[in-house]
DNA sequence: GTTACTCCCGTAGTCAGCTACGGAATCAAC
DNA sequence: GTTGATTCCGTAGCTGACTACGGGAGTAAC
């Protein structure tokens, strides 16, 4: 149970999360963390809690929640919330579902242009250029 | 045959693309959409080429180019430039691949946090929370 | 005790893609 | 011939998530 005596500097602490300094003090700006008070010297020291908090905010944003998001699922951090936070991820969840789809199609668009391209290769008329200037409306990919 | 005489000012040119006027008049900053001189009077006016042309880069946005890079395209659209347009295509395709990849993780991770969520309810532990907290490592969901 | 690094803090810049503002000119309708 | 909408043009602001700069203070190594 030794917790508080693993104490960084803020370089040290930006190292451990793998991320820059500035970012750290960006964060604390934005009141997603909070800067311990220095002691009498002055440089301050962050403690596991601190990198512990750094890794909730880079694995909620690789999860797709914006910065905002993520200072609104902190203050459910107390673990009463289960509720709201799971709202929260439902809702995140439906737009990484509506992007995938929404991606999909784009995929499918882009394949088909590409494969008559190659089909047409050498020809004057680029079918990519040209579903491009139609607005794919005649193009089979839409 | 009838092209030219269908000609608008910008604000017409600016509805029937579904766009801002100033949209436009940024795309024309950007050396996207070329501005036609102005008669002796004073305002410009557009056919029917300046609207495919809009056409064209909202498409090419949704299908996720940037307009730096419909800029490149655009100097393709001569047509006698096919096999590199299907080049940036196949450039594209395969970055849209690999966000749909990585959605697909992100769609599964949050996922089971959320029926985890759903299978605790009433419990002061939230799932997603500590989950989030301990960066994922120890959920199943990577 | 000096050199070299790191910290502190505020402010300002970056990127993409718009969006808004302001003042003058012009056009369309009545 | 006046009102009200639109155009023109340059410049400035916005969003989100950083990233950089500058100058002073503290800290670690030799």
């Amino acid at each position: 149970m030794s917790k508080k005596q693993h104490s960084m500097t803020i370089g040290a602490l930006a190292k451990a999360a793998g991320m820059g300094v500035e970012t750290i003090r960006y964060y604390q700006r934005r009141g997603l963390v909070a800067e311990p008070e220095k002691p009498y010297g002055s440089i301050r020291h962050y403690d596991d809690q601190a990198l512990a908090r750094l890794h909730f905010i880079r694995t909620a944003q690789w999860l797709g929640f914006s910065l905002d998001e993520i200072g609104g699922l902190l203050t459910l951090q107390d673990g009463t919330h289960c509720d709201e936070a799971r709202v929260l991820g439902e809702q995140k969840l439906a737009s990484v579902r509506a992007k995938i789809s929404s991606l999909r199609r784009i995929e499918r668009a882009l394949d088909g242009l590409v494969q008559e391209c190659c089909a047409q290769r050498g020809n004057v008329e680029c079918p990519l250029i040209t579903s491009l200037q139609d607005g794919l409306e005649n193009s089979a990919f839409t």
